[in-house]
DNA sequence: TACAAATTTTAGACTTGTCTAAAAATTTAT
DNA sequence: ATAAATTTTTAGACAAGTCTAAAATTTGTA
């Protein structure tokens, strides 16, 4: 139940993977996220095969199974509370915490990481927005985010709605934001929640409406 | 300036060997510490003397250079900054910390150590009252510590005192207290600051009186 | 459908850090 | 002072994770 450095990044970069491409990964995808040569990705692959994290058919590429799945969300609920710390308790900038955070995600102590969450009060976003796995490895599906809970000037893209009336949806529409389209706030108006966002053909403004990213 | 995992818990060893023996440290006690046979110990000094961390002539045992001092003294600050974390803020207990800290002091980034640092109000001792390196790699010599600044429970040597006056000393000598005196503060009495002490012979009650452990 | 291109796997090798067994040097003790 | 005991080093090997080069398989296209 104990991993390697090197296992626990490949399971990291499968299950990320696997969430574009529907389970199945090849291994020049995993060889590109890990930094490796392809040749290196197959060995792994059939070790990890053979510890029974995941499923791998020559030629066929891998998916996780649920072993594998959740050990890999073990590895994404510890970066990202320690992405967390960094930035809400030592004056790190979202876009610096990534690669410390890539060395502390692979300490291992079930209290330590239980410890921090419950310093941090429990998460369940970390600064970029993702959501962070609980200590039984749930964690919402995908990561969408509201706009409001979105980060200041982190670049996202409009994947849904969550107030799917046509009044709701025109307003939209008028203001050219649909499925796709690539916003990023600006900046965030405290006193009446009101939105400052950017999108590919205009910056505009936005009130308490929630829109899904 | 980078070193491995493994370099660094040799280079820690040596500096905690050398405080006992003055500066030169043979093999197998290295062996003994980082739980390594003296063959595979043999190896790594060459390495880390190629590498000018340490001194090292065949048969006649290593001694770090100021490098190499300083590449360790970096080590037991995290180490002891780390542990001080995990005791003040994540509930450990000071007999809990050790394993982790061995794990979290490998973790590469200036920044996150200053800022720990920083977080914990530079904190000058760890939880078992050992001195905490500053950034520049300063530390109080030796380990020496105020009786009243000593652990709870933790097993301690008397090794010297700060009040020389003959009275003082008389008093420690009716108590059968001496330099290598093996003792343990049972309980701090907070509200008149005296201490209930366990030594090899006896259990005693202590005033205010500095000892030094 | 068959060939060319791209992907994937195999084979053999290298690095780091470790080991065992045996040889060499040092220390201890008589 | 020299033999015995201990310590240290050398030599050769191994596991993990990686690489390059070449072979095998799959995919895309004419």
């Amino acid at each position: 139940m104990i991993h390697s450095l090197s296992k626990e990044n490949y399971l990291k970069a499968i299950f990320h993977a696997a969430q574009q491409t529907n389970g199945t990964v090849p291994t020049t995808a995993i060889a590109k996220k890990v930094g490796a040569k392809p040749s290196s990705v197959t060995d792994m692959f059939r070790k990890l095969s053979k510890e029974g994290l995941l499923d791998y058919e020559k030629y066929k590429g891998v998916s996780l199974n649920e072993l594998g799945k959740k050990a890999a969300l073990q590895v994404i609920r510890k970066h990202r509370l320690w992405e967390s710390f960094l930035v809400t308790h030592l004056n790190f900038n979202w876009d610096e915490v990534h690669q410390v955070a890539e060395q502390l995600e692979h300490i291992q102590s079930d209290k330590l990481i239980n410890e921090l969450d419950k310093f941090l009060d429990f998460p369940t976003r970390d600064p970029h927005g993702d959501p962070i796995p609980n200590r039984a490895g749930y964690m919402k599906i995908s990561n969408k985010k509201l706009l409001v809970d979105l980060s200041v000037d982190l670049p996202a893209v409009c994947v849904g709605v969550k107030d799917n009336s046509t009044e709701f949806l025109q307003y939209l529409d008028k203001r050219n934001i649909g499925l796709g389209t690539r916003l990023t706030v600006l900046h965030h108006e405290h006193f009446d929640g009101s939105l400052h966002i950017q999108t590919d053909s205009s910056t505009l403004m936005i009130s308490s409406k929630i829109a899904q990213n």
